[in-house]
DNA sequence: CATTCGTGGTT
DNA sequence: TAACCAAGAAT
């Protein structure tokens, strides 16, 4: 463990306020001008479990489409799910419209500048309710995230497995965190194990607090931090029914507000199930009358603890059967902007006018 | 404490 | 290519 924080604290911030940022759209590091809270909070619930280049587009355009977080909260949900069709974990966008109304209406539109205070709101847990404190409003906060879990680890060569270790990484970080600049020194930590400390082969001949660091001069640096084991991923099976009206339109549905994908629109589908699929159980599940003709190949997608293998049949139901399905019919033209998830948009490549570079190679093989 | 929740980049 | 991994939160 480091014999001294306060020094490890000035090589740390040293380091970052010499290295490029990876973050372009934050001010530099001691910046005088205080950040926006509502800039923050939005790229904190971006880059939850979200890599910096995947956020980085939809953080630009939340930011350019609703400039404010009065302007998030005047937004229908609708439009605020289909703005982040795409990036994922979509309990985020859900969570991120009601916290921006709560701010709005019950605030006056000023964020909470404690990590208790911001902890309230929807969608902020502990990590980013302290990184928001630090890097807006100054405060002392431990800002533990992965990166930071790592690095601690490393430095202070815990070997209990994670998650077990949390309580413990989050004690030592919270001793290690300076009164002066804890913004730019959870960056600066959270920068340090993306660039340097990284999960596979650290780069510690570049790192600035190497000296201080107990597990590489145990030797053990780069097989920490240690995991508990993992579960093993099944696959779910289900009938993906793309219905085609006579004009081209498809018929799309709203999916349930709770649970995977939860608001999200979807091509309808027989229920998810694991082991082999029962053809004609699935099929029962139609939304509504039509001669239902087998498309080739399978589409594919992986979730985080579940692979999901759909078949896609089509249907061109009759005039007579167009209503009896309740959803919405899109034109194929609309679907690239109506927001879909992205497994969703694997089913409707096979009717989208332009298939793009995206899906092109590998969904629909088999 | 374990599970549920997406997706894309890296190795 | 399959496995790994991510600026986690809610339940």
């Amino acid at each position: 463990m480091p014999a001294d924080f306060h020094s490890f604290a000035t090589e740390l911030l040293g380091w970052y306020r010499r290295h490029a940022r990876s973050l372009p759209w934050r001010l530099p590091p001691g910046s005088a001008a205080p950040p926006d809270p509502y800039a923050v909070w939005l790229s904190e619930i971006m880059l939850q479990q979200t890599t910096v280049a995947a956020a980085g587009p939809y953080f630009s355009r939340f930011l350019a489409r609703w400039p404010s977080v009065r302007d998030l909260a005047a937004a229908p949900r609708e439009d605020v799910l289909a703005a982040w069709a795409g990036l994922g974990y979509y309990s985020r966008a859900r969570n991120l419209h009601a916290a921006a109304r709560h701010v709005a209406e019950a605030f006056g539109g000023v964020f909470p500048s404690t990590e208790e205070g911001l902890r309230a709101l929807p969608g902020v847990g502990p990590y980013t309710a302290a990184a928001i404190a630090a890097i807006a409003f100054g405060e002392r906060a431990a800002v533990v995230d992965a990166n930071v879990e790592r690095v601690a680890a490393r430095l202070f060569a815990v070997e209990t497995p994670l998650p077990a270790a949390k309580p413990e990484i989050r004690e030592k970080v919270g001793l290690l965190t300076p009164a002066a600049a804890p913004g730019d020194f959870a960056q600066a930590m959270m920068d340090l194990g993306a660039l340097v400390c990284s999960p596979k082969r650290p780069q510690c001949a570049a790192c600035p607090v190497a000296a201080y660091c107990e597990g590489r001069a145990r030797g053990i640096a780069e097989s920490l931090p240690r995991f508990a084991p993992k579960k093993a991923r099944a696959t779910r099976r289900a009938v993906a029914f793309l219905c085609l009206r006579s004009d081209g339109a498809v018929l799309l549905r709203r999916r349930p507000d709770k649970g995977l994908l939860g608001g999200m629109l979807e091509v309808p589908s027989s229920p998810w199930a694991e082991g082999a699929l029962d053809l004609e159980a699935a099929l029962a599940h139609a939304p509504l009358r039509a001669r239902w003709r087998a498309r080739a190949g399978l589409v594919t997608h992986t979730f985080t603890h579940f692979r999901l293998e759909l078949a896609v049949y089509e249907g061109r139901p009759g005039a007579s059967a167009i209503g009896e399905a309740d959803g919405l019919w899109v034109a194929p033209s609309d679907l690239a902007t109506v927001g879909l998830p992205t497994v969703m948009r694997k089913v409707t490549a096979l009717v989208e006018p332009a298939p793009g570079p995206l899906f092109a190679a590998g969904s629909a093989g088999r």
